[in-house]
DNA sequence: GAAAAAAGTCAACATGACTGACATAAATCA
DNA sequence: TGATTTATGTCAGTCATGTTGACTTTTTTC
């Protein structure tokens, strides 16, 4: 499905293009499309098991996010995600109600509410990772060794500079900690 | 702004972690992450340049594409962005309405529309070439040598295997004007 | 001349963002 | 204590962008 192979056809050749074209200053372009395509491909993994549950992808991220940082606080999210409370609120609720994830008052501050995954939550968020895992994996194993370690370098070297530092320590406390301390 | 530090706070090393939580099978989390973070600040750079026109990210993706493809198709440019043609039909008339975009009947079959950026247009598409070229330039210069090719190699690698062939024809059409393919 | 293809359009609807205003409970400050 | 701030939730309306389905016009092809 999805053929745009016909684009390739005749392959109008743009050869005859004026010379003011190439800027020699910066142009990625080949970078900005690929990437562009493989997010694509990437973010409509998890829409597959999305589908039976009525979720979208927004149910997706905030799953995720609550599964990987349990007890995490709603602000938390909210930064992570960049959106609203209110954009945050319908799909969290959903969530919720559903009985994906799990919302209790701080023990230290009882205004807080600290989100948790249920038991399902968890294995829905396993899977989420599971089919993100296959497509990555098979990349990675086909781009040879040392491709993980570059596409890590790569993709934190385009995050802002003034988040990366909050993002690699988000990002990497993942298998530690889960004990409902906070 | 959009501060996520305080989310470090307690920063439980991940070193001494658990062997039970990392899922020997394929748990690439922090890939899975770090993309989600690249691609959120990339595609965020254009809106800047976008607001003032009122334009959105879909006008972006319109008028990049034309541009980088002049004379195509609307149904080439449908199978591209995988929308309806009516989504595709109310930023495409925007974009022709407001000259960014100019719409002609194809000589040999004159049902066709063939698209064609317009000067206006060709400057718009380079702008947002321009700051998100400069995303990836810096962050390969800090990636050091090779990591232009390993992350070629590896955003290829990520996109569905059936689109491929169509998505690097597509993607290097552009270079071969410039010079002979290697 | 009939059928198929390329494109456009109308209408209704879904998702996931947004702003603004306001409510409530709990913590903190003076 | 009382006032203020903080964390969260919610109502109401809007916007951008996607979807289905039905239908038209023009032009090409069989």
């Amino acid at each position: 499905m999805t053929d745009i192979n016909h684009l390739m056809d005749p392959a109008p050749a743009r050869a005859a293009g004026p010379a003011a074209t190439p800027a020699p200053d910066q142009t990625f372009v080949e970078l900005i499309e690929l990437f562009f395509f493989a997010y694509r491909d990437f973010v409509g993994d998890p829409d597959e098991i999305l589908t039976p549950f009525g979720f979208g992808r927004a149910h997706h991220r905030v799953l995720h996010f609550v599964n990987r940082n349990p007890g995490m606080r709603v602000t938390e999210l909210l930064d992570i995600l960049r959106i609203t409370k209110q954009s945050l609120g319908r799909v969290l609720r959903e969530l919720v109600d559903e009985g994906f994830v799990d919302s209790r008052a701080g023990a230290s501050d009882r205004r807080q509410r600290l989100l948790y995954p249920t038991a399902k939550g968890e294995a829905l968020a396993r899977d989420f990772v599971a089919i993100q895992s296959r497509r990555i994996a098979g990349a990675l194993s086909e781009c040879g060794p040392g491709a993980e370690e570059a596409a890590r370098r790569f993709l934190v070297a385009m995050i802002d500079r003034e988040d990366r530092a909050a993002v690699e320590r988000l990002v990497q406390r993942a298998q530690a900690a889960r004990a409902p301390s906070a």
